[in-house]
RNA sequence: GCAGAUGUGGCGGAAUGGCAGACGCAGCAGACUCAAAAUCUGCCGUAGGCAACUACAUGUGGGUUCAAGUCCCACCAUCUGCACCA
């Protein structure tokens, strides 16, 4: 069909033009209605662009070109987000500075997005490496060091032996590294963090009020992992100390026979005259302390542990003398690092008593406890004060307001989120903007002094020592302190990969300013997000990170909104030809740009959003691609049978109706089944062997947001006014959308039996009658009942 | 273990409780061609039948209903996330 169009050709002419005529900037302050529409800013990785990029930036690009033709004011913006380790690791094996290797990766992406066309504003660029954005990343920073939620803390952290980072507990999910996929270990460090915990409750508050997927809600819900229970102290024997345990069973305090902490916890030391057993302690914590993370807890095995001979607990409310444990099977990081044991009544306490002989009392009645642990509800017995209780609620707030009457314990809320470790022993990221004083302790760097420039470096290897390449540069680390002017040092870690992804959508706003991250009329103007889709990888980590930094800025009275999205969606992977994901190893990787190449960049769209349902993971099909293309070339023949038959309305229900569906299915990101609907009226069009010009322009319409380039092109040599870009989009006419007559089915007892046409208002007893007739040999039997659903369906019922 | 999702032809997938399989791919047959590709036309869930038609079919087993892929109960399988979270 090469004789209607050249894709190579019209792809460039028409990305000119728009080029040209500016039509996909966004105006500041427009007295149209505005739509921000958002995709998930790439990394700019040498290998260039992946399908998948495409499949996750087309929808909002249809949605965007909608919203233009339906006379929005749209921001649809793209940027880089270009610190990382990449680019860094590259720079260490070529001796490249990632500065030089991050620009050519810039480029590379942006020519390849622009051959895509997609419709972005172009004008308002950034890229996250650039010191004239990062100033204002590191200006957030230290507002957030200002209001007391950065701290230092020594600690467990993982960490990656391999790339020599710590990483964040997001960085590190299955305890794998994030970046290289090695194990990650733990070991104590000094790290700084952001206290995201105290924005738990807000964050979990917060999804209530936006217009996210159930399944996105839900994962961040679990992430963040909120439970309701109580501290309680329990005092060691012939001593001062308190052993401090979190539960959410305060009602079972009864049936505690034994306590556990974890082996690293730092009571432990304190006993060590009293234990009489302390060298074979040592030996188990030391063991523990070897297993990563992903062996101590991916490992569901049996329970192991050492009793602590010479000291016991003392249960606080029968005064019962109780023996302590460490075992891993507790975590330091939850909790308190310890808890009460109540093995009639937890299976993992269950099981631990049984292997060291430990008492199991029951104190809720019900299940068989020389079997299993007991987690239902009942009665509760052996309880003392609780006795009788019937229900968990009541017992627990009968428990919490003696242990609160009592002083030993109260009420208190726990997270499964950990607080986000936010520095990098690297040197392509954002300098973290403190300095370390003798005398003032930690300073931030001045507001005036930034952006904190990373400096030059020969080496960007990092330290063996485990320090960041910053630390070996004399010039930047020896500095002057802010506060006293005494001689100090600069904090020569730089931040993770997620600091600058975490607000990028409000530099989009007004991404030139230098008086401010951006100005606070456009940022009324424009936020929130109305529509952000991104993978469902990011969920838990850029989605979560980002919405805490906005809530923060919000509750300083910088930004606008609480939440800075109010929609998200999804995209599903495309996996490789066989159905697995696409990886170089496996050999199953599509390059998009070879589809561009090869069938033009108005196929390869139109195949990403065709493919299959959206949000599902869908095998890549270079069969399905050459579909597509057949289905655009004979989009671009219909030019040969326009007006064929002068006047003819035949086409005109079918095209509503396809008006319709196409504008309601992209609104519920049905792209599969838009598209669908016009390869309908395409076969309908041919069948008919004309179509009007009119109905040629509502069609090139419609499928513009898809293949936007071919559609301009028909556009102007049908001669359309202006560009397909700025026309209106379509109205359908419901009236039109319904068929005068219509065929229905006639079902003997549920059973389809026959077909028949009947008028769209024909009355429930003729359509009967009609039904009737058609099936009149097959009425054997006594009629019980005639239903007739209208223009659907008549069932008659027989015995 | 917990949470969420999914299960429909050879494949990707459609179906506000109302004719299951839209649309696309692959396949088969035919037209055009010296031929192939491209293009066009027709067929295309399974079984039986020349056919009209009939029976069976949406992971399995039950149920509700005039009517179930869709709703309810139980189960199986797969995927994703979290996971000894006290």
């Amino acid at each position: 069909m090469a004789k209607y169009y050249d894709h190579e050709k019209i792809e460039k002419k028409w990305q000119a033009k728009w080029e040209d005529a500016g039509v996909f900037k966004a105006e500041d302050g427009s007295s149209k209605p505005k739509f921000y529409g958002l995709v998930e800013f790439p990394y700019p990785s040498g290998a260039g662009m992946h399908v998948g990029h495409i499949k996750a930036y087309s929808s909002i690009e249809v949605i965007a070109r909608k919203r233009r033709m339906q006379g929005y004011n749209v921001l649809f913006p793209i940027g880089f987000d270009s610190f990382g380790l990449p680019a860094e690791n590259y720079a260490i094996k070529t001796g490249t500075h990632p500065a030089v290797i991050t620009q050519k990766n810039i480029e590379h992406f942006s020519d390849q997005l622009r051959a895509v066309g997609f419709s972005f504003d172009w004008s308002r660029d950034i890229a996250t490496s650039n010191p004239d954005y990062y100033k204002w990343t590191q200006w957030i920073f230290l507002k957030l060091f200002e209001k007391g939620l950065v701290f230092r803390a020594n600690t467990l952290v993982n960490y990656c032996p391999h790339c020599k980072v710590v990483l964040s507990n997001e960085d590190s999910q299955g305890g794998k590294c994030d970046i290289c996929h090695s194990d990650v270990v733990q070991k104590e460090k000094s790290v700084w963090y952001l206290r995201i915990t105290d924005y738990a409750d807000k964050l979990l508050e917060g999804l209530e009020t936006v217009d996210f997927p159930d399944n996105v809600k839900q994962q961040e819900v679990n992430w963040i992992g909120k439970s309701e229970g109580a501290f309680v102290k329990f005092s060691i024997k012939d001593t001062d100390e308190k052993l401090e345990i979190y539960t959410t069973r305060a009602d079972t305090l009864f049936g505690v026979t034994f306590m556990v902490m974890a082996p690293e916890h730092p009571l432990i030391d304190k006993y060590k005259d009293k234990l009489s057993n302390f060298d074979e302690v040592t030996r188990y914590r030391e063991e523990c302390a070897k297993k990563t993370e992903f062996e101590r807890t991916q490992l569901v095995k049996d329970k192991t542990g050492v009793k602590l001979s010479g000291i016991s607990a003392v249960n606080p409310v029968d005064g019962r003398e109780i023996p302590v444990f460490i075992a891993d099977y507790v975590m330091m990081g939850y909790g308190t690092g310890a808890i009460m044991a109540v093995p009639a009544h937890d299976q993992r306490d269950w099981e631990f008593a049984k292997k060291f002989g430990v008492d199991i009392i029951p104190v809720i009645e019900g299940g068989d406890i020389s079997v299993e642990a007991y987690t239902g509800d009942g009665n509760m017995i052996n309880s003392g004060f609780l006795n009788g209780f019937t229900n968990k609620k009541d017992s627990i707030a009968k428990m919490l307001e003696y242990l609160e009457e009592k002083g030993i314990g109260k009420k208190g809320v726990q997270y499964k989120m950990k607080d986000w470790a936010f520095n990098r022993q690297r040197y392509w990221g954002e300098p973290i903007p403190l300095i370390h004083c003798p005398k003032c302790g930690v300073v931030g760097v001045p507001y005036e002094e930034l952006p904190l420039t990373l400096p030059d470096v020969e080496n960007f290897e990092p330290g063996e020592d485990g320090n960041s390449p910053l630390a070996k540069i004399d010039h930047f680390v020896n500095c002057k302190c802010p506060k006293c002017g005494g001689d100090a040092k600069r904090e020569t870690d730089t931040m993770p990969q997620w600091a600058g992804s975490s607000w990028y959508f409000l530099r989009f706003c007004d991404p030139n300013n230098d008086k401010a991250f951006a100005d606070p009329d456009k940022l009324k103007y424009w936020m929130p997000v109305d529509w952000y889709n991104g993978g469902m990888e990011h969920v838990t980590r850029h989605l979560i990170y980002s919405r805490f930094w906005h809530r923060f800025l919000y509750d300083i009275g910088v930004v606008n909104t609480p939440e800075p999205y109010a929609k998200r969606s999804y995209q599903g992977l495309i996996l490789g030809p066989d159905g697995d994901k696409m990886s170089k190893s496996k050999g199953n990787v599509v390059d998009p740009m070879d589809i561009v190449k090869e069938y033009g960049a108005d196929t390869l769209r139109l195949y990403v959003l065709f493919m299959g349902d959206y949000g599902a993971a869908t095998p890549w099909s270079e069969n399905g691609v050459k579909g597509c293309k057949r289905f655009i070339d004979r989009f671009a023949a219909l030019v040969d049978i326009v007006d064929k038959k002068p006047g003819d309305t035949s086409l005109e229900g079918s095209l509503h109706k396809m008006i319709r569906k196409v504008t309601e299915d992209i609104e519920q990101m049905k792209f599969n089944t838009a598209v669908a609907a016009m390869m309908t009226f395409i076969n309908e069009v041919y069948a008919n062997g004309s179509v009007t010009k009119d109905e040629m322009f509502v069609f090139i319409k419609l499928l513009s947001p898809f293949a936007p380039h071919i559609c301009e092109e028909l556009w102007e040599q049908l001669g359309g006014d202006g560009l397909v870009a700025t026309a209106s989009w379509p109205e359908y006419d419901v009236e039109k959308t319904v068929d005068k007559t219509v065929e229905i089915a006639v079902q003997i007892n549920g059973k389809l039996r026959a077909t028949v046409m009947i008028d769209k208002d024909e009355s429930k007893e003729s359509a009967i009658a009609k039904g009737k007739e058609a099936v009149a040999d097959k009425l054997t039997g006594n009629i019980i009942k005639e239903i007739y659903v209208p223009g659907k369906i008549v069932n008659i019922v027989m015995k």
